[in-house]
Order: structure tokens, then sequence, then C-alpha cells
DNA sequence: CGTCCTTTTGATCCGCGTCAAAGGGAGTGG
DNA sequence: CCACTCCCTTTGACGCGGATCAAAAGGACG
């Protein structure tokens, strides 16, 4: 199994050997942790920059009213902010959606790393530039899209991100989201995400059955979404869209 | 006038006499554009790192059915993001709300001035966070909240933001926005957002008349509005709140 | 004074949230 | 192997809030 982050960032510039032993190195101390924990809570003074190994994680704020909004999947090869440190105090905590492993970067290893390798370092940066895109796109996507198109819009994007890190098996690929998550993540109660869930299975462009979902038919799939996956700056070396 | 980009980062962390030269140094070139115009379309690659010293722009999108999304508000002190060179192509807008003055910043000074100035760069690292994290609340504003509360979140946003640079004026300042773009930056349409504007001077908390908006209740606003400050992560020297 | 844009007001309608309850599936323990 | 629990998915019914359509009023500007 390689490194999903040397994977990931692989196709943003094409890496040396030593560049990709400098990357496992990075995160030396590796910990698993079970679904349903927070890795980090709202409020927290950040300790360690988060890598994401194995397993799907979330970042999320719950509001008074009890509501709960996600605004970000991380999947595995993702970093929580590089630069985290620089805050006092966690705005949003980051949740764990099934048992997970991790590697834990403090934030000396951190610093040193991006003074010493100055392509890896712009290849980080690339990747937050694409973090702070999906929100954005997120942003458009959750007002300005019907139900359908808008969780068409989602499964669409965790698709090409999950072929990014190689963990798409033909197009069948983990997803660890509930119903209720799913609703929680575009602005939908779980009744209209079920129906909507329906008629995407109906119209034949995608099968979901226990955590496993598969692309049938992508081609309609990015038509019916409007996708337009110029936010996740892929290399064009990889083809996108199928 | 002081430099905005110097008010801003002088919130996060003591600038000294140096480091405010060099900060003034780092946008030489001004230029003037008009309302209306574009500073940077969908499609385009990135040319300069564009430091807004006047004025008002958005980040948008447009959509296939006509609609706009408005992602953030750019106001004096606020950099486009500072690594935009690392992308090929722009995943959306920027235009401007008002006549505004702009420095630009080309690629070489931004990297040579972030290699040499490591506190400085800390704060725009910060201010990265920030805009990132202001994304994140966008999307539990507008998700998990009402009209009434949502628009309330968005003024007493852009209360504190314009505060933070010195563009405040006793409870008032400038919001050069249609209640069209309110709707667009926030998922409502203008009738929506007009009759919350109206309910909102019903209860005293602001009065907005041309472009000019006044907190009235400020205490009685960020309430309402469920208004946590922390997402700006401004510096707790600064009183936030009042 | 006329044009254009923005704000304001009124009326209608339907999509999605909400409430409620039944069905399924996985895991646990007897 | 069955019984029981717990969580998730699925289905049905209802009501309301905000989108939409339409038009008038207000303001800025030449």
């Amino acid at each position: 199994m390689t490194n999903p982050l040397i994977r990931k960032l692989d196709a943003f510039v094409r890496l040396s050997d030593d560049e990709k032993k400098a990357l496992d190195a990075l995160c030396g101390r590796t910990v698993v942790r079970r679904a349903g924990e927070d890795l980090i809570r709202e409020g927290d003074r950040p300790e360690e920059v988060i890598l994401l190994l194995e397993g799907w994680a979330f970042r999320y704020k719950l509001l008074p009213d009890g509501g709960r909004q996600i605004m970000a999947y991380l999947i595995p090869g993702d970093l929580c902010d590089i630069h985290i440190f620089i805050l006092k105090e966690m705005d949003h905590s980051i949740g764990l959606l099934s048992d997970s492993t991790i590697g834990l970067i403090p934030e000396k290893a951190m610093v040193e790393f991006l003074d010493t390798h100055p392509r890896l370092s712009r290849a980080l940066f690339w990747s937050t530039l694409v973090d702070e895109a999906t929100l954005r796109e997120w942003l458009a996507n959750t007002l300005r899209r019907e139900p359908f198109e808008r969780v068409a819009h989602l499964l669409a994007e965790m698709w090409m991100r999950m072929k990014a890190v190689g963990l798409v098996q033909g197009e069948t690929f983990d997803l660890p989201l509930t119903q209720t998550e799913l609703g929680d993540t575009i602005g939908l109660n779980s009744v209209t995400v079920n129906r909507v869930l329906q008629r995407l299975r109906a119209e034949e462009l995608i099968t979901l059955k226990g955590e496993r979902l598969s692309i049938l038919d992508a081609k309609r799939l990015l038509a019916v979404s409007d996708f337009n996956p110029n936010y996740l700056h892929l290399d064009p070396r990889q083809p996108a869209g199928r």
C-alpha cells in the first residue's frame, strides 16, 4: 500500500524517490483511532498537523439548535491545515467516520520539512488551495443547485478525489456516510437525501449498498450535476471525467 | 491614510517600523479600477497577487442557469491568495463592487517577500487561514440558519472585518451591496432579503440607507445571529463584540 | 424630465422540512 | 440459531416558508 499523500501530490508534480522518502518520513508516528472519535474539537489548541492515512474524517460545527454542518471530508492523503499552529484555537471540530490510521506531525517537523523541500512545499500549498476552492464550490453547490444535482455533485467529487489517491476499484469505492451525514453536508434532511438517492438509482447513475458506492454512468452523473472539475486543479496528465 | 494591510496584520502581530515599510513597498504598482469591472475571470491564468487598497470586491461563480454565487467579499487590506500562481487556472472570478484602488504584486516579489520576512509571512498565512475559516462559517451560516439570522450574521461579520481595518466610523460603514448581491451571497432572493432588512430595521438593530450601514445595537445583533467571532481569529488584544 | 437601477409591496404556489412509523440489517448475547 | 437491540433506511402525510411572478414606488444621474 503506497502512502496516499505521495499518490495525491504526485498528481500535482512528479516526485523524485528522495522526495517520496521524505514524505514517508514526515508522518513518523502513526496512530489508530476508532470511528466516532473526534480528532480535534472546536476550542482546542492545535498541537499537531494530522495526516489521514486510512479511513474517512470530516470537519464540522455544531449549532446551538442541535444542528450540525459538515464542511469538508478528509480522505486518505489529506492533511488538516499545514499551518494550523498559527491559530490559537480551533474554530471547528474534526471527527472520524470510520476506523482510521493517522499520522501526527509536530510543528517543528512540519516547518523544517517545508523549509527544506521547496517542491513538496509548493505541492502542499497547492493542496491547501484546492481545499479552499472546494469550500467555494460547496457553497455554490449547496446554495444554487437542486437537491438532485446537489447530491450528484457531491458524489461525483468524492469519486474523483478517491480516484486521485487510488482508492477506486473499478468504479466502486467506500463511502462511509449515513444519509443523515450526507444531509448535514449539503443542507438537506435525511428524508430528502433518501428520495434523491432512490432517483439516482432509478436513473441508473449509481448503486449504493452498505458503504460501497458504484458509479454506473460517470458521464451522465457529471452532466446532470453540472460538474466542472476545474476547482480540484488536478493534473491534466490524468484525464478528468472518466 | 494608513495602509489597510498593515492595519489588518497588526491585529495579528505587532509590526515593527521596518516591517511596515516592507509591506508598503510590497504593493509598489497601484492601479484604479471601476465598479463593475472584473479583476480576474474564471479560466484566467493568474498573473499577479491582487491587494485591495480601497473599495470592495467579491469572489463569484456564474452558473449555467444564469445564477450567481458570491463566495467572499474582499475589503481594503485583503489579498487574493498569496500562492495563486501555483494554480494553472482560476476557478472563479473576482469582480469590483465599487471604484477601487488595487496593488498588483508580481510572483517574484511575493515569493521573495515571504522568504525574507518570516514574521510577516506568518501573518499572511494567518490571513489565509482566516479566509478559509470564513468560508466554512458561511457554509454553516447559509445552510443552518434562518434568513433573518443569516442576514444578521453576514452584516455582523462585515462590521467586524471593517472595524479591523479601521473603516468603521462610529458604528457606521460603507456597504456597497445591492439586495440582490446580498441574496446571491447567502442563498436568498432579493425579495426575501428586502423583507429581512425591514425586520432588522423594525427591531432597531440596524439602519441601512444608500450604501451606509449603521449598527444600532451590536450586542443584540450578535446575539440574534448566533455570532461567534472565533473563526475570524482576531487578536484578543482587540475586544471583539463591541 | 426621462431613464435606469434598486427597493418595496402584494399574491400565488410548491418543494422541502417536519413528524411519524414501519421495514431492514448488523451485531450481541443467551 | 434465535431473540433482541440499535441504528439506518424507507415510506407516507401535512404544512409552511421562501421562490417566483408582477408591478409600483423611489432615487441617482445625465
